[in-house]
DNA sequence: AGGGGCATGGTAAACGTTTACCTAAATCCC
DNA sequence: GGGATTTAGGTAAACGTTTACCATGCCCCT
């Protein structure tokens, strides 16, 4: 069943049955008709990739993400379909899940599909990769790419902006002793995160230890885990900052489980705003990055190189803020914040909301 | 950049270089060797649309979903994909979010790109849409799919009996007033569990009382809406059953807000157990539908029905259970299960698990 | 030494579209 | 009314692979 079977059907010729399809011509009222009465009785698809070889454009836009189970991506993936679904475009979304094969993977894929575009959020990407793909003269949009490649575009993301209030957050309240838990530190992302807090620390005249920094790998256990330690240290930070809201939720998680009563005795902040964050027990201070003013950022970013018609893409520098959402999860230190050492669930008073400084 | 330029690189003709490329026949490790090196010299990478066109197979499996953004979701992504990286096969997802019209797209697109198989994981099919699917003789893997079509595979989940020990965990600890909150009811899936949940409460003689039962959207936002009407009530529900997890966690989280401890004035329970269910506050207790089993499941059966060569899928029966896993979020109503009216944020005391019953 | 069999690699057709080019008809303008 | 211009639709080449078919040369056996 091809546009043969449809063109003998129709008494047109192929090229009719194109043009009617693409709409691309005008073409007689009357052939036109006869063309969707067949399409419609044989039941005809056109083959995309048959369509994609010749016209050597594909209609899909590729998108390499970090994991899809951490709720940061879904969301920017559903908002990413959609606007391409408006420009018929389609979406082929692969994770990494940090682990350099699959990063080759993704990219080989890419390459193989001879995709239109590609948008990264994987943030661990080797530079070597990426030549690979601006080799092929790709529209390429990066988040956070470390080195500044000519040709490909970038979202660059203003963490430090939404760290330094949270800090001076903290600050305000009184928390002196403010630990941080990282990303995974291969990745640019985690480690910018990480930096910005350290500067905004000293910035404020806050001491950062050393030993309050504990890396995490942006998972729900991973928040468990460095809370775990953290717990085990002799003094004790107030007030933990993470690198992201799955990280916070572990963290606010382990700490229950300890009878450690947030924010009454520890206050945490995320990072990301994810949807999530609003809806957690209290609900969290975190720091928004946006999903959807991302997601469209990077999608207009591939759309406008591809309708460039260059033979070559041009590279644009995008900006993305990031800020402190203010909800629950922070309040002032209580006075005895020294050793607490780990101890079986005990009971621990939900206090109302006070912050909202 | 294509196999002809590799070919005349390695001097050897396009056969071979398909050949050496897909090892697909002997060819002398002299010439294979010159082969790779013209290739990684060139930086070739095979053009995917052609290779399907001339094969018929595009080694592409369709995935559609409800709604990424429901954390259910991405864990099955998660495993479908490295499932199929392991076989050498991409996945192509979309969402329909409970829309009609991207459902027919999402149809579309997987019918024009000639998909070797689609697994669908969205429960509002239209059946018409179906046809088209099955008309194409492809092999089709749906969870709960109404209609008992032939040539399709389907995994019927057995919603009732993780539902069933729900209900008697809760009637066990004395619970009367059990509440659900339901799923958009368009969903079939939605709709069964409802079914399933009425069900058991006849069965085990306690009364389903119609105002106890309202409808979300498996949202988080929907769980909070629901339970914010339930609140309106009269007499009210000691307990909560909720469609999905989300809708759970807006559940807690407008009790929560209006000061209502779960699960000592509240019992909640939900469905799914993903991944976040175990780090809420309480720890959710929750009907699991293993992710990871349905995604293997899934990518089984499709990849089955594409190994047997026949001309048309087989179509085969697969079945996922789904069990009570006890966490926090139940406990013994209090005496008091009566007019509790929407109050403002009042302070909460937090318990110490002790259901594991 | 000659012939059969096998291993290897080349030639060219085919996959299902789009589109450049061409032809024929219709329209327009003076 | 006739040439110029526009419009509609057909023909066939091209996209980049895989693979059926064929040719060659080598080995082995008698």
């Amino acid at each position: 069943m091809d546009i043969r079977d449809v063109a003998r059907r129709a008494r047109v010729s192929t090229a009719t049955v194109s043009r009617t399809v693409n709409q691309v011509a005008t073409v007689d009222a009357q052939l036109a008709k006869r063309v969707w009465k067949a399409i419609a009785e044989l039941g005809y698809y056109p083959n995309r990739q048959a369509r994609a070889l010749v016209s050597g454009r594909s209609r899909v836009f590729g998108l390499i993400v970090s994991e899809i189970t951490n709720p940061f991506f879904p969301e920017i993936v559903q908002t990413f379909e959609t606007l391409a679904v408006e420009q018929n475009y389609e979406i082929l979304t692969t994770s990494t899940i940090h682990d350099p094969t699959r990063m080759e993977l993704a990219v080989r894929r890419m390459i193989e599909g001879r995709v239109d575009g590609v948008a990264i959020l994987t943030f661990g990407m080797e530079d070597e990769l990426l030549e690979h793909l601006r080799f092929r003269n790709l529209p390429l949009v990066f988040v956070d790419v470390g080195p500044k490649a000519p040709r490909v575009s970038n979202i660059r993301v203003d963490y430090a902006h939404g760290i330094r209030q949270a800090v001076q957050h903290l600050a305000a309240m009184r928390h002196e002793h403010i630990g941080f838990v990282t990303g995974p530190l291969k990745l640019r992302s985690a480690v910018a995160r990480k930096d910005a807090f350290e500067e905004s620390m000293r910035e404020i005249g806050l001491e950062v230890k050393p030993e309050f920094i504990v890396e995490g790998d942006h998972r729900l256990e991973g928040g468990k885990f460095a809370f775990q330690k953290l717990c085990k240290l002799r003094e004790q930070p107030t007030a933990l900052m993470c690198s992201n809201d799955m990280t916070a939720i572990g963290v606010m998680r382990q700490a229950f489980e300890f009878g450690i009563a947030v924010p009454q005795e520890l206050s945490v902040v995320g990072f990301d705003d994810t949807r999530l964050a609003d809806f957690m027990i209290p609900p969290l201070t975190t720091i928004q990055m946006s999903q959807t003013e991302l997601a469209t950022l990077a999608f207009n970013a591939l759309l406008k190189e591809v309708k460039r018609e260059g033979p070559a893409p041009n590279g644009t520098e995008y900006k993305l803020n990031t800020q402190l959402i203010l909800r629950n999860s922070t309040t002032f230190p209580t006075n005895n914040n020294q050793v607490k050492s780990r101890v079986a669930p005990k009971r621990a008073a939900q206090a109302p909301p006070e912050d909202k400084a």
